[in-house]
RNA sequence: GGGUCGGUGCCCGAGUGGUUAAUGGGGGCGGACUGUAAAUCCGCUGGCUCUGCCUACGUUGGUUCAAAUCCAACCCGGCCCA
């Protein structure tokens, strides 16, 4: 039996299920033969829960995946959780999360979908929106909305509360006396009867969505279904190298960010999470990267700029960056684009602590003035010492750059 | 529903009538160092165009010259019992 092909499992953390016979129900790679031979494209699952607006890098490579295996022919079936996003995945969670509205719920999917790739160049869009047959996208509440009471009573009756409480989330909050409502445990149930809906032969998700993944084969039995295989990715660790990325622990990247940001941010990522970056955001061939880890490094964080924003913005964003953080730099070279800030519609005179504030480059006026004091603020390359030093017109700031700690850059416009 | 314990700043967690935005730890930010990393050391960590003024210890009201600290009601949660 040949082995899964390269692009379908780099990075792959867990796959199941995977037994040892060429049985196209136990081996994917029986199951894409099959598929090959009869000439159906295998449905790979995938369901997104829009309670955020922004896509990161984190969940970027679960789309990669997909796209690889829309590239190999098979339809992507892209599931947006707009129903079971108003429950909220307990997966992962410490509390019971705060339940969306509809509202909000259908104007991330909007933003997600554009964030895909939707409407722009194929060459840039993560997933492949032109190929006819390639992607499907739906949404659970097609299926879900409509259930009715003995539906439900049926799909609980499917799973136990021990199964429940085997899941590793659950457990810990049981176990710490962390309440947990009773309709968290119908996520897992509802997810999985998105597999149902959608006979999906596999779905992918973090290796946190084992357990729903694997609800979801239980729940396509149940309903006389050919089980779905899983393939579970890595959770990315966040910029701190330490934690999950994600947004509210605010070590992401996300997609809609420009290249210098994207560039500087990665570049400066702790040497732990490289080797999971290069595996997880990048098609290179590792080998043949410098092994020296700053250069290893730098390649990295061309590599996954340019994976989103063209090798041409991506080889700018560096040298950008090099001009601005490099060497000691104050910042103040033409050639780097800085981004801007206006003054316009301030009043001045104003004064040091109040421009940081106003630019937001600082939250509130009493962190500006803090790091005015700490020393982490500079003008064109001179340390700020003075919170209360005044300037008195535009035309004093206009064409300087303001710089925050080593990576937070303002060129001051009129 | 009954009993009981508890709700403090981004998180954890001290504090149980009286200087002080409120000990300590984590996290975060800034500085030194460095490979823009790690480790280490130092500083900061409620808000306000700030030499002062506001708002804060679940909510509301009360006692008091004075409350996060005492009282009442209410809201939320854990545990035990149903």
């Amino acid at each position: 039996m040949p082995a899964l092909p390269e692009a379908l499992a780099r990075g792959m953390a867990d796959l199941f299920p995977t037994g040892r016979d060429a049985d196209p129900d136990q081996r994917l790679e029986a199951r894409l033969a099959e598929s090959a031979r009869q000439g159906h494209p295998l449905r790979v699952k995938l369901g997104i829960d829009p309670t955020g607006s922004d896509i990161h890098l984190g969940h970027s490579l679960l789309f990669r995946k997909l796209r690889a295996f829309q590239n190999a022919g098979h339809t992507a079936v892209l599931i947006i959780g707009d129903f079971t996003a108003r429950i909220g995945d307990p997966t992962g969670k410490s509390t019971t999360r705060v339940q969306l509205d509809a509202a909000a719920v259908e104007a991330n999917a909007a933003t997600y979908l554009a964030q895909l790739g939707q409407g722009q160049p194929p060459e840039r869009a993560l997933l492949d929106f032109e190929t006819p047959g390639r992607l499907e996208v739906r949404r659970n509440s097609e299926w879900l909305t409509g259930l009715d009471l003995p539906q439900v009573i049926e799909l609980l009756g499917i799973s136990t509360v021990g199964q429940m409480l085997a899941k590793e989330d659950f457990a810990n909050r049981y176990g710490s006396g962390t309440p947990i409502s009773l309709h968290e445990f119908l996520y897992p149930l509802l997810q999985g009867y998105d597999s149902v809906a959608v006979k999906a032969d596999l779905e992918l998700g973090g290796t946190d969505q084992k357990f729903n993944v694997a609800m979801g084969r239980d729940m396509q039995r149940h309903f006389g279904q050919r089980p779905q295989f899983g393939l579970l990715l890595p959770i990315l660790p966040g910029l701190d190298g330490v934690q999950k990325m994600s947004k509210s622990l605010g070590n992401t990247v996300g997609l809609i960010e420009d290249p210098l940001s994207m560039y500087s941010k990665l570049e400066k990522v702790p040497d732990v999470v490289v080797e999971h970056y290069l595996t997880l955001l990048t098609d290179l061939d590792k080998a043949s990267l410098p092994s020296e880890p700053r250069e290893r490094q730098k390649a990295m964080a061309l590599e996954v700029t340019a994976t989103r924003h063209g090798r041409e913005a991506a080889v700018q964003a560096k040298a950008d960056a090099a001009l601005l953080v490099g060497g000691g730099s104050n910042g103040t070279s033409d050639e780097a684009e800085v981004p801007e800030a206006s003054l316009a519609g301030l009043a001045f005179p104003l004064k040091a602590f109040y421009l940081l504030r106003a630019l937001q480059v600082c939250a509130s006026s009493s962190e500006g003035r803090r790091q005015i004091q700490g020393g982490g603020v500079k003008l064109d390359g001179e340390k700020l010492s003075d919170p209360n030093q005044e300037f008195n017109s535009p035309e004093e700031l206009a064409g300087k750059v303001l710089q925050l700690g080593r990576k937070t850059f303002r060129r001051l416009v009129a």
